[in-house]
DNA sequence: CAGTGGTCTAGACCACGAT
DNA sequence: TCGTGGTCTAGACCACTGA
């Protein structure tokens, strides 16, 4: 009887190990720079390309992020907490604290690209609003001039026809006061939350790097007698964001 | 004045960029065998690793799928719903009920690994829980089959010592429903959402091919006098699931 | 056994960033 | 200008799958 041997790593995955290692001992820290391809080449005697595939694990795990002509770094994970619901929020009831400490909660956001359009809905939207044609809304936000989300807003067309809905500036109170003007004021919301790599386009919108993923939240607005009024699209940046649901047993 | 001309992509990303086209018009659909590395070359007329790492960009998307000795094939997406608020309703802990009955809607769903142990807490854990010694029950869920979650929940040590909860089988109605003949049944809850790529050992326990992101929940409930009884952190595969919070405005 | 993807070498030219 | 990462070629050997 032989003891079965554990078959060794590939090089490039000992070699990514090693370096992250270091970065989660702390040995190298937010935004230092990694050993490059050249050094790589040099201490392990390899060849470009597996230097190139040590480094190219890392970039893809979202702990490192490359920067052309300048060297690849370790990335850096300050998250903006998204509440849910905010009125059952922890504080009101328990003295825990968040795991995941984030001082970012708070910085002002902007809306750095806006437009407003009527359109036919697609299968998906149609049946959840339980209408063909849509108003949509889709912004990007941006944080400390970073974009971190896309969103697009829909909106049943007969509903907000010739409101300002179907306006850039939506006035006081945004979307959800007009709706509520309206008499199709939100009563309850449900939040889908699905995680997966951004698509190119998504990726290019929200300025990621290879290795990022995308959380998606799609939210449903009712009225209080069950309505859709609004379906949102959210595409966030993962490294961005922690989302925060609080609620009752 | 001459117009900025937008600069080609190389040739690696308009071969991926076909693939995923076929792929999301459905010209290649689920399961579906991808053009091979041999079959790129011959089509465009590039080296090996220039077809290879065309595969690598739908790879690290998430869309496909790469088997050894066998092919790239489109990648399949079968969520789970996870309810949030519903799946922890009294009524469903409170008459005997295992928490994830609720949560496959219909699937079956084993747990191929746990284990129970007593701890020292991690600085995180012991400041949330306010203990340093914790009860620690791990455990690993898969559905059809395939690993899908993997989840650790924390328990102050004093409070569930010589309890079934420090035992494999915590009887009828799970961990919440002893919690609750304890006198510390959970009022609220607070869910603490993140996505991120796997770590190596991660994607090992999961079973997650490259470019599957993992969805990082961290669940917090509270008696109804504030006191921190439990702090479970699960792991999901981002490609297994659907989260669904509903709230009231 | 033939074909597949996984790993690796040894070159090359390029665009870009810092200096 | 020089070093960086980005792209690409043309080979090689390996382990694994499937017929």
């Amino acid at each position: 009887m032989e003891s079965p041997v554990p078959p060794e790593p590939p090089i490039y995955r000992r070699i990514a190990e090693s370096l992250r290692q270091a970065i989660l001992a702390g040995d190298l820290r937010d935004g230092d720079r990694l050993p490059g391809e050249n050094a790589l080449m040099a201490e392990y005697g390899v060849a470009r390309a597996t230097a190139r595939q040590a480094l190219g694990v890392l970039i893809n795990e979202g702990l490192a992020v490359p920067r052309r002509g300048s060297g690849v770094y370790v990335r850096r994970f300050r998250p903006i907490r998204r509440h849910g619901p905010r009125r059952l929020s922890r504080e009101q009831w328990g003295r825990g604290r968040a795991i995941w400490d984030s001082d970012t909660t708070g910085r002002p956001y902007t809306v750095d690209e806006l437009t407003v359009a009527r359109e036919s809905a697609s299968a998906e939207v149609a049946r959840v609003l339980g209408c063909e044609e849509v108003w949509v809304r889709r912004r990007r936000y941006s944080v400390d001039g970073r974009p971190v989300q896309l969103a697009a807003s829909h909106f049943p067309a007969e509903l907000v026809a010739d409101t300002p809905i179907t306006r850039p500036d939506t006035g006081p109170g945004g979307v959800y006061a007009r709706l509520r003007e309206l008499g199709h004021g939100p009563a309850h919301f449900t939040e889908e939350v699905r995680a997966r790599m951004p698509s190119p386009r998504e990726a290019a919108r929200l300025g990621l790097p290879a290795g990022n993923p995308v959380i998606l939240v799609c939210r449903s607005a009712y009225t209080a007698d069950g309505r859709t009024v609004e379906l949102n699209e959210m595409i966030m940046d993962a490294a961005s964001y922690v989302l925060q649901y609080d609620f009752d047993a």
